[in-house]
DNA sequence: AAAGATTGAAGGTTCAATCTTA
DNA sequence: TAAGATTGAACCTTCAATCTTT
C-alpha cells in the first residue's frame, strides 16, 4: 500500500535500519581511533596508500581507489600532511601530485588494522550473542 | 578464522555493505531535497516537531526524540531559525527553550513527505527490479 | 580546451569548556 | 550544584569557482 507518508510501522523499520548502521559505524570508528588515533577517513587513505601503492600513489589514483572527488581528497590530504601522516610532492614529469606515507603514517595504520578487523567481524560479518551486530539490530524489521 | 587484518573477501563484503548504505541514504536525501529544499537533518527536526509536538516542543524534548546531543541540536536549530523554518523562544516559567515550527517549515515538511516515503519504500522496504535497493546491493555478501 | 588540484563558502558533527538560571 | 543551552575549535563533506599546466 502506498500513501503520502510512511506508516508508523514503516517509520519504525526505517529508523531501526539507520540506527543499526550507525551503531556499527560508530563501533568500528571507535576501534580505529582508540587503537591508533586515526579517524575513519585517515584509515581509508592510509590503507590504500600502503596496500595498493606500497606506500605511494598519485593523488588522482588515490581518488579513484577511494571513490572520492578531488575536493574531498585534497582537504583530507591537507589535514593528514599537517599531522605528519603523509607527504605530498609535485610530480616533475607532468601534472599531478605524488602522495607518500610517512613512517608515522605506516606505523599508525599498522596499529589500527587488528582493531579494525575485529570490529568489522564482530559487528557485521560474524556477530556473536555477546557482541550483537547489524543483523541483530534488524531482527524486528522483517 | 581470525587474523590481524581483513582478508580480501572480508574487505570486499565490508565495502559493499557501506556502499549499499550510502546509496540508500543518498537516494533518500536527494528525494527530500529536490521536493522541498530541506536537508535530511532539517526534515528530521521538522517531522518530530509536527508529528510529536503538534508544531511545538521544548528543545530538550526535541533532543531526546531525535537522540541528538545538545550541541548538535543547538547548531541545527540556529541554522533552521536563520532560514525561517522555525522559531526559538525562552520559556518564562523555568529553564529551557520552546521551539515552534513556522508556516514555512510546516509547508516544506509537507512537501517532502511523499517523496521521502516513496524513496524509503523503494530503496529499503520494498525494492523492485527497476529500483534496486539496499538488499540487492548485498546479494554478493552472503 | 582538458586534466589535476585547490579554495571559498556553507552545512554538518563532536568534544570540551562555558554561561545562565533555578 | 545541576539542568538546559551555547560556543570555540577541529574535523568532515559538498558545490561551484578558480588556478595551473599540458
Amino acid at each position: 500500500m502506498s500513501t503520502r507518508r510512511l506508516s508508523a510501522d514503516e517509520a519504525r523499520r526505517w529508523e531501526a535500519w539507520k540506527r543499526a548502521h550507525d551503531v556499527v559505524q560508530a563501533s568500528v570508528g571507535r576501534a580505529i581511533e582508540s587503537a591508533s588515533g586515526l579517524s575513519v577517513p585517515d584509515f581509508a587513505v592510509l590503507t590504500r596508500l600502503v596496500e595498493i601503492g606500497g606506500g605511494e600513489l598519485r593523488q588522482n589514483e588515490l581518488a579513484a581507489s577511494l571513490g572520492w572527488d578531488r575536493s574531498r581528497l585534497s582537504r583530507q590530504l591537507g589535514r593528514m600532511a599537517a599531522r605528519g601522516l603523509l607527504v605530498s610532492r609535485e610530480v616533475t614529469d607532468g601534472v599531478g601530485r605524488q602522495i607518500s606515507v610517512t613512517d608515522e603514517g605506516r606505523s599508525r595504520v599498522q596499529q589500527a588494522r587488528p582493531a579494525h578487523a575485529d570490529a568489522v567481524r564482530s559487528a557485521l560479518l560474524a556477530p556473536t550473542s555477546s557482541a550483537p551486530g547489524f543483523w541483530d539490530g534488524l531482527e524486528a524489521i522483517g
